[in-house]
DNA sequence: ACGATTCTAGACGGTGCCGTCTATATTATT
DNA sequence: AATAATATAGACGGCACCGTCTAGAATCGT
């Protein structure tokens, strides 16, 4: 009888970093326990303290994914720049809702209520999303409370349309874009 | 010397629902955990099992409180409903802010995600959210997709503008009320 | 093929929380 | 004041998770 060989999986570090995006999503910053991880992954634990110092680190590099990915997508895509505003706006609703980039959103705001550096890493998003927004709407000639108010309103309801509205389908809510916009960049 | 008197704190069945949601509103449901509830009461844990079978059914409790108040205040104010259509969306959104009634918002939706029976409770208040305020825009004469997005918006708006723009003070939200429902009632 | 490097298995002690139990304290009823 | 009803103290066993440790497996470089 051959001895048995045991065959030992090896899980690489993003690997690691993406369940913990996954059971992020559903479970909040309290369900991503690191022996969960393992059980999902089908490993033993061991390996995730070759990859991070504990798991303390792990969350700090969850953020970091996060808030890169997050706003990445929209902040480096060139060829949003070249749209006209109300183009760009319309655009980039849709690639919000095509890249589902509000996946998060829900978990990464409940964390950063317990959490300092949670915290500091929306208040970043924030900032940079209303930055954004902002840009187009002062391009179409708004200012002062009339351009905060319609950037506030597209930040804030394109980061919580779908985590708010889950029965509603993602063809329903593309339909309903450009009819929105058309009243966000009414004068 | 006089045998020590124990003196013996009591504490409520609503104390404790108090303080449960207190601890749901930053740390999330993970975060409600019977023995941290104790200490913060000044009292052993032992009352809470008499007044609770056990957690699960303090959290089915949390859930009714939760969807009774963010509810109530709004659909059993009989003032409200003698407003006209757009005077009754500005004193609503007054009253969200006033009140603070988006206070458990991001723990609830959190919970939700994980939970059945909190995803139920969450739809039955979306649900009453949306019909509120569609009666208001129908009102005002919009129909179809216009009503559709238009109550969408009011209702995602003000259930997220504050657990979204935390740093953005109280009265700065209410300066741009007004504003605000110029524009999703204008035709 | 061989050693060096990278990663994993599995067991361990420590901690925090759940729900239960018995004795005891407090309050209500009469 | 005596009794009944209501609530708490404190200890317990059980379980899930953290971070550590040692032996060993898988992979890379030459």
């Amino acid at each position: 009888m051959p001895k048995q060989k045991k065959k030992t999986r090896r899980v690489s570090k993003a690997q690691w970093l993406d369940m913990a995006l996954e059971v992020l999503e559903t479970d909040g910053v309290a369900g991503v326990r690191i022996e969960i991880l393992a059980k999902r992954l089908e490993i033993s634990k061991s390996g995730f303290y070759w990859h991070f110092r504990d798991r303390d680190q792990l969350l700090k590099e969850m953020l970091d994914v996060w808030s890169h990915e997050v706003t990445g997508v929209i902040t480096e895509n060139q060829d949003l720049f070249a749209l006209a505003p109300k183009k760009r706006l319309i655009k980039t609703a849709e690639i919000i809702l095509e890249y589902d980039l509000t996946r998060y959103e829900i978990s990464i705001r409940q964390w950063a209520l317990q959490d300092a550096v949670a915290a500091r890493a929306v208040r970043k998003v924030n900032r940079i999303r209303l930055d954004y927004i902002g840009g187009a709407f002062s391009e179409l000639g708004f200012t002062g409370d009339d351009l905060d108010m319609r950037a506030m309103l597209f930040a804030c309801y394109h980061s919580w349309e779908a985590p708010m509205f889950r029965e509603i389908s993602r063809k329903r809510r593309r339909e309903l874009i450009a009819k929105r916009i058309d009243l966000l960049t009414n004068k």
